[in-house]
RNA sequence: GCCCCCUUCGUCUAGUGGCCCAGGACACCGGAUUCUCAGUCCGGGAACAGGGGUUCGACUCCCCUAGGGGGUACCA
């Protein structure tokens, strides 16, 4: 996904195209299954791709798999041009050359014995009931250097590599031939790609310059490493990141989220390593784009924020870091409050209320009166809300009056334990009974009188009142609840509570 | 085994020979504000992997060692 984000800010920067290819290559999995969550998380990001599946363009088709055709004339031009030749060896037998190699512990070289360099010795080969792979009739001396925008010059000797093979004995192409004849077909210029390809662009340069390609730029990207680790970030080893208390933190905060909501989360796509869970748990997509960039990249010593202007203006390949960066998620939540504290109420709200309706608390005609009751909600909560699920922290302002949960160690420490804790409570009431205006300041102001009148401390009362009308120990401003609440509920709240008091269940 | 790459606070990073007894951000620890929580404000601890060179002077250049990673596929 970083490397997809860094592909769309360069090309957006270069004023270039940036194409979407699959490249499906041998891939007996259910694509479509595995390609749409990842569409789904470019659109989100707000990734869009000039061509590639879904909107077509004129280097059609972009998925590899329906380019075998040109791929098997590259094939053809390689082996006519001597820098491929058919390999009639079996498998057990380079198996043997390389196990030979091994104990003898020098690099594997293939010896080429089965090679076929004419129509004569292939068919000699192919009487044996042998049959033939393509392979790269790679050079065994000189070096391979090509710049890198990310690495800067690198070096390889071509003695290092192998005879690789780009046709199977069925006819079908492997990926490095097959990437290379598109990159070229698509009129690709710059490839900007994860470090594990770069010991593979020897080899693609070879099939490029045999082909008479002028090559593209090539930038290899670090990898992102696990948080705690140094290893590559896997989406398949969820289990084992739960381990770490800062992604266990991460995934614990959605998955409440996600459990109010009552979807049955998919497990395929609830994991923090992939985008989609920051989508359905309501981060904002301009702070998972923020954070992603600075991982791996930094313009210099204090400048953090970048909008996708800001990115597209200062990013370079040349900042990147080489080293691998790990995935902090502290550092994401931090960013994504940063993002939201940005924001107007009126905006949170927006990104609110489909949380609300989808947790089934409130129904679709959401008219002005609605509005304005759940802008206050957002308005009293603050910086409360980080992630737009966080909404249903507050679910207390959205049950009914008669069924408020309370929080039992909060029940009993503020209304039970303390002495005289609900004769108080039961004075306040009347006390907010009589109150002609139920705006937080004048609230306030009766509970500072209330206070005097009774000459007991403020958190004498204040707690008590938290608990009796929301349920919990924490939460907004109390004024700002009480007048959210308003005096009906309120008082109905508080009477509910005071019943309870007074008749303790066995 | 062989080839290649990487290495600054816990984390992301700034630093391209003197501006650095190393700066910022997140996290952490204090303290302040206070009706809880969140926030905000102020303050604090915290790093150049190790060893050799080169140089008047190295985080910065060279070499070695260690650690980590990637590749070594008829995977992508």
């Amino acid at each position: 996904m970083r490397t997809a984000l860094f592909n769309w800010i360069f090309s957006r920067q270069q004023g270039g195209q940036f194409l979407l290819r699959i490249d499906d290559t041998d891939q007996q999995r259910n694509l479509q299954d595995a390609l749409q969550p990842i569409l789904d998380g470019f659109r989100w990001l707000g990734i869009d791709w000039d061509e590639g599946p879904e909107v077509g363009g004129p280097h059609a088709p972009y998925f590899q798999s329906q380019r075998k055709d040109r791929h098997c004339q590259a094939v053809q031009r390689l082996l006519d041009a001597g820098a491929a030749y058919r390999d009639f060896a079996r498998p057990e037998e380079i198996q043997a050359e390389r196990e030979a190699a091994e104990r003898e512990q020098r690099s594997f070289c293939y010896s080429r014995r089965w090679m076929a360099e004419d129509d004569g010795q292939a068919a000699r080969l192919a009487a044996e009931g042998r049959q033939a792979v393509v392979r790269l009739k790679m050079p065994r001396s000189g070096t391979c250097q090509f710049h890198d925008l990310v690495r800067g010059e690198v070096e390889v000797a071509w003695a290092s590599e192998q005879d690789h093979v780009i046709q199977r004995a069925d006819g079908s192409c492997l990926y490095h031939l097959a990437s290379v004849v598109d990159d070229h077909q698509m009129q690709i210029t710059h490839v900007i790609r994860a470090v594990e390809h770069l010991s593979n662009t020897p080899r693609q340069l070879f099939i490029a310059q045999s082909l008479g390609y002028d090559p593209p730029v090539f930038a290899h990207l670090p990898f992102v490493a696990e948080p705690g680790s140094a290893n590559k970030l896997s989406k398949r080893k969820l289990q084992q990141y739960m381990k770490q208390p800062d992604f266990r933190r991460l995934y614990a905060h959605g998955e409440r989220i996600v459990q109010t909501l009552g979807l049955a989360e998919p497990v395929e796509t609830f994991n923090p390593v992939l985008v989609d869970f920051y989508r359905q748990v309501g981060y904002l997509p301009a702070a998972l784009n923020n954070y992603l960039l600075l991982l791996g990249w930094s313009l210099d010593d204090r400048r953090e924020d970048f909008s996708r202007q800001a990115m597209i203006e200062h990013f370079s390949l040349e900042r990147i870091n080489r080293a691998p960066a790990r995935f902090d998620p502290q550092k994401l939540l931090a960013i994504e409050e940063r993002y939201m504290r940005a924001l107007s109420w009126e905006d949170k709200l927006a990104l609110v209320l489909p949380y609300l309706e989808r947790a089934g608390w409130l129904s679709p005609p959401i008219d002005e009166a609605v509005r304005s009751r759940v802008g206050a909600i957002v308005q009293a909560a603050g910086d409360r809300i980080k992630v737009a699920g966080d909404i249903l922290d507050y679910g207390d302002f959205f049950t009914p009056d008669d069924r408020l949960a309370y929080d039992p160690a909060a029940w009993q420490k503020r209304l039970v334990k303390p002495p005289g804790a609900a004769d108080l409570l039961a004075r306040f009431r009347n006390a907010l009974a009589a109150a002609e205006t139920f705006e937080p300041a004048a609230l306030e102001q009766r509970m500072q009188e209330f206070v005097a009148a009774e000459e007991i401390q403020l958190g004498q009362i204040i707690h008590a009142v938290r608990v009796a009308v929301t349920g919990k120990a924490v939460g907004f401003g109390l004024f700002e609840t009480l007048a959210i609440l308003g005096p009906t509920r309120c008082l109905a709240r508080i009477d509910r509570a005071l019943e309870q008091l007074a008749t303790p269940p066995e």
